[in-house]
RNA sequence: GGCCCUAUCGUCUAACGGCUAGGACGAGAGCUUUUCAAGCUCUAAACCAGGGUUCGAUUCCCUGUAGGGUCACCA
């Protein structure tokens, strides 16, 4: 005997219980009918607004995306799940849907007022709940359970003295036991309660189920009661998720691996819907190195935890999604390599190749993919992206960038655009490092720290260099191609006693006061201050030959 | 502890049961008409352990070990 109950004090309760539900449930199922797309698949998105956007959440939307618009008629939907009144954060909500827009996935529906199988707010839909909850006790797979979180807490310490499974079910799910008479009673001297699930599984049966990721596992029936409405009306993670996926005709559901110990609760529930159940796909956490274990990415240790991060450095978009593509499945590099110029929104994603554990998250290997992203943008790409995001982050920058629009462009487009990738920006973070010393204030900011004698050869002075400088201002000549340059340099070079080629100067190094490397690195240096700088020739010809000179002069006091 | 899941170079991973276990990042060495980057060449680097099945096991099975998840009126 499961409950003592007959199904017309089941019915008698419903009402009692929920005397306000005048929407039955054949409304909402009228009122949200299937969806006609050709069985496309429909997922969605649902994060808690309890904090900072995760990077594990952006993974989960992308491969939602991706996996739901591989088909033309496929929808991917967000949902949000702020059913926890006590964690919820109210500018969480505006970190969910600027994420959401921010990267790049395609949300059909719960965002910008799109979608008709709302709300997509789970705190809208209590109604829904209760009149869905007010079904299930109706049918008599619910019940009220008036246990205080007292008498719940003893029932666990004598399970753990008896070294038995904890947990709300069979003999020890006391709240079965109330009659009818109890239980009106209670209501009507408004005890606080919550609405359990009589279970009717079995801890003993077990039967495989395919995960779309995880393949084949053995589920354990449920028998636990667990709560579906919490005793301040609002409904748990369980019954919404079973409910919503239901009238928001979801076909797969992905999300994180935490969840599969849940699978058995969330099966129950739709048998005793008599609904039909999603297919379902848990995703490994995304991992990182702790001493010598590894745990999840945490919002509160790890700064690359939060999406914000990527932003705040300037990493490209398309960069954390490719990233994150590859870890999905590691054939996207290979994929890449040979559609060099196809969106990565073309790649064909496969659920069945994702890992079934926990990958680490590799910072370095981010860099790389970006700088190769932002190695194949144009200048005025990288000039664009580097004025947005340098707008909030960096108004020098952004100052700097803006001053002279031309001469900028000419900067970044320096090795740019041919058949090599400068590879020396990964994020707009690097972008001050890496280009600044064009600009003559910055300039005159790292010259006024520059020792030039550090780098210089053993065999000349301070003063020699200064004068080499000098000389050289008076012979460049911004109008010889790259060769010819190179030629005149070596003659340069050798007028002044250096090697006017690395082999002769490798020879016999006694021979000379350096080689024309030395030479070139000496301009270098006074030119940017810098000893690693794009080809010299190039940078030459776009700081100008005005500035040329000034800057190789200036070394004579 | 119970239950579930996982296990290949430092990292992400590939390999119908079958060649010297492949690639990428990272590390190291080298090459080049100037530095760095890029590019090219090369090097080091892995099948958790033990049984079994098999002509043959990284792959299938069992056990152990290690790691992860979960056991809430949180999601």
């Amino acid at each position: 005997m499961i409950s003592d109950l007959t199904p017309t004090q089941f019915n008698d309760l419903a009402e009692i219980l929920f005397p306000d539900v005048k929407e039955g449930v054949d409304a909402y199922e009228a009122k949200f009918p299937e969806r006609n797309i050709d069985g496309a698949p429909v997922t969605r998105f649902c994060p808690s607004p309890t904090g900072v956007m995760h990077i594990g959440g952006v993974f989960a939307a992308l491969i939602s995306d991706r996996i739901a618009h591989a088909h033309p008629k496929g929808v991917f939907y967000l949902r949000i799940e702020d059913t926890d009144q006590g964690r919820k954060i109210e500018e969480a909500y505006d970190g969910i849907y600027s994420a959401m827009r921010s990267f790049d996935v395609q949300v059909n529906e719960g965002i910008d007022g799109k979608g008709s199988y709302g709300p997509y707010v789970q705190s809208e839909r209590l109604d829904i709940y209760r009149a869905f909850t007010k079904e299930l006790v109706r049918l008599g797979h619910a019940y009220p359970c008036f246990s205080t979180p007292e008498e719940l807490d003893e029932i666990r310490k004598k399970q753990e003295a008896l070294k038995l499974r904890p947990g709300y079910y069979g003999t020890w799910a006391v709240g079965r036991k109330n009659s009818f008479a109890d239980i009106t009673k209670n209501i009507s001297e408004k005890k606080p309660y919550v609405i359990r699930l009589l279970s009717r599984g079995s801890d003993k049966n077990q039967r495989k189920y395919n995960d779309l990721i995880k393949g084949e596992i053995t589920v354990t029936e449920n028998d636990q009661d667990s709560v579906l409405i919490k005793s301040d009306g609002f409904p748990t993670y369980h019954l919404a998720h079973v409910v919503d996926d239901h009238l928001m005709k979801t076909t797969l559901v992905l999300r994180g691996d935490e969840w599969v110990s849940s699978l058995p609760l969330h099966l129950e529930l739709f048998a005793a819907f008599g609904w039909s159940v999603p297919s379902y796909a848990h995703i490994a956490p995304i991992l990182k190195q702790d001493g010598v274990g590894r745990r999840k990415l945490s919002k509160r240790k790890d700064p690359e935890a939060a999406v914000s991060y990527y932003v705040d450095q300037g990493y490209p978009t398309d960069a954390v999604i490719e990233y994150l593509l590859n870890i999905a499945n590691s054939d996207f590099e290979p994929w890449r390599a040979a559609n060099l110029i196809l969106p990565n929104s073309k790649f064909p994603l496969r659920l069945e190749k994702m890992s079934k554990s926990g990958a680490l998250f590799d910072l370095k290997k981010l860099d790389d993919v970006s700088k190769n992203i932002v190695g194949r943008m144009s200048a005025d790409e990288v000039y664009q992206h580097v004025r947005v995001w340098s707008q909030t982050r960096d108004t020098e920058l952004h100052d700097l960038f803006g001053k002279d629009e031309v001469y900028t462009r000419a900067v970044l487009n320096i090795e740019r655009g041919g058949t090599t990738t400068r590879k020396d920006i990964g994020k707009w973070n690097d972008v001050r490092e890496a280009v600044g010393y064009f600009f003559d204030d910055v300039y005159a900011d790292l010259k006024s720290k520059l020792d030039i004698a550090t780098t210089l050869p053993a065999s000349v002075t301070v003063e020699q260099c200064k004068a080499l400088l000098s000389e050289y201002a008076g012979v460049y000549d911004a109008n010889l191609d790259k060769v010819t340059w190179f030629e005149k340099l070596k003659e340069f070079a050798g007028a002044h006693g250096f090697a006017k080629d690395t082999k002769e100067f490798k020879a016999d190094p006694s021979k000379f006061k350096g080689s024309v490397g030395d030479i070139a690195m000496l301009l270098r240096l006074a030119l940017t201050t810098k000893t690693k700088t794009p080809d010299l020739h190039e940078t030459m010809k776009v700081m100008g030959v005005d500035r040329v000179s000034a800057r190789l002069k200036g070394f004579i006091a």
